[in-house]
DNA sequence: ATGTTTGCAAATAGTTTGCATCCAG
DNA sequence: CTGGATGCAAACTATTTGCAAACAT
């Protein structure tokens, strides 16, 4: 995502283009490093000492809703407990939060790139499916 | 993980079998649901009104510790945002909490289980590695 | 001009902590 | 008995809301 299409989405959208936006718009692309909105806020914060916590927030909420930015693995916002123990997969249903084991033999080993493999030491690979389930589906 | 393993495990680590334990440990197994504190504070609530939120809570933790139960999708517990909108992959440290995008020709195309395709509409499928890091490897 | 956006402060939700009491071993 | 476990209440953290003032268009 680049400057030039953030003025034109905004503009598509009807949004004004505060000196806020722009500002967090080129910290959330500057360095890719999955800020948190305090860390944005933080960081802002020294070339601009105006800006508030809460614009931030609401700025980079208003980017997800525009199709700016996204929401790192965004699922539920409290915590959730699983009894399975065994490495397997997940299913989110986006409407009513459900969550579902999936156990698959096919994706039981995910080839894990060897550039990974090289650079890191990988503990689990886990995918995570998200959509609508059987039970949305037919509301 | 049964009821019987349960026992074992807390005796082999020496932690006190509580009435309250037991029933919240065969409340998070009973219909695996990935409930909340909260879900199974209130289940337990109605055949046990004396029982606290607070042990639930910690007492889940506990069992987290013991290995008997998992935290669901557990990163950080703050929103964390990613200028990048395409679908990619991730790979979380699980010291310093970087998350590195990765981008892999072969794992673009994850096989969907028919099973999966079939029951639920299938919006994303995303990896996601944790490990230690590059950085955190050396210290 | 006017309706959106901002900054502030107070509220909220989920989780955690401190501590006195209680109970499993 | 005794140290770990429990229940309660207050504290804490991340996020959200209400509102008056400021600003982009």
């Amino acid at each position: 995502m680049l400057l030039a299409n953030f003025y034109n989405i905004c503009e598509m959208n009807k949004i004004k283009i505060t000196p806020q936006r722009v500002e967090i718009f080129k910290e959330l692309i500057k360095n890719n490093d999955h800020p948190s909105v305090t860390k944005i806020y933080q960081r802002l914060k020294k070339k601009y000492p105006n800006i508030s916590f809460d614009t931030v927030n609401r700025t980079l909420q208003k980017f997800v809703e525009l199709g700016l930015a996204r929401v790192v693995e965004d699922f539920e916002d409290f915590r959730r407990y699983d009894g399975v123990i065994e490495n397997h997969h997940h299913f989110h249903c986006i409407k009513c939060h459900r969550i579902i084991d999936v156990f698959d033999e096919q994706l039981k080993e995910i080839e894990i790139p060897e550039g990974l493999k090289n650079t890191f030491n990988i503990l689990e690979a886990k995918i995570i499916f998200t959509g609508i389930c059987d039970k949305c589906k037919s509301d």
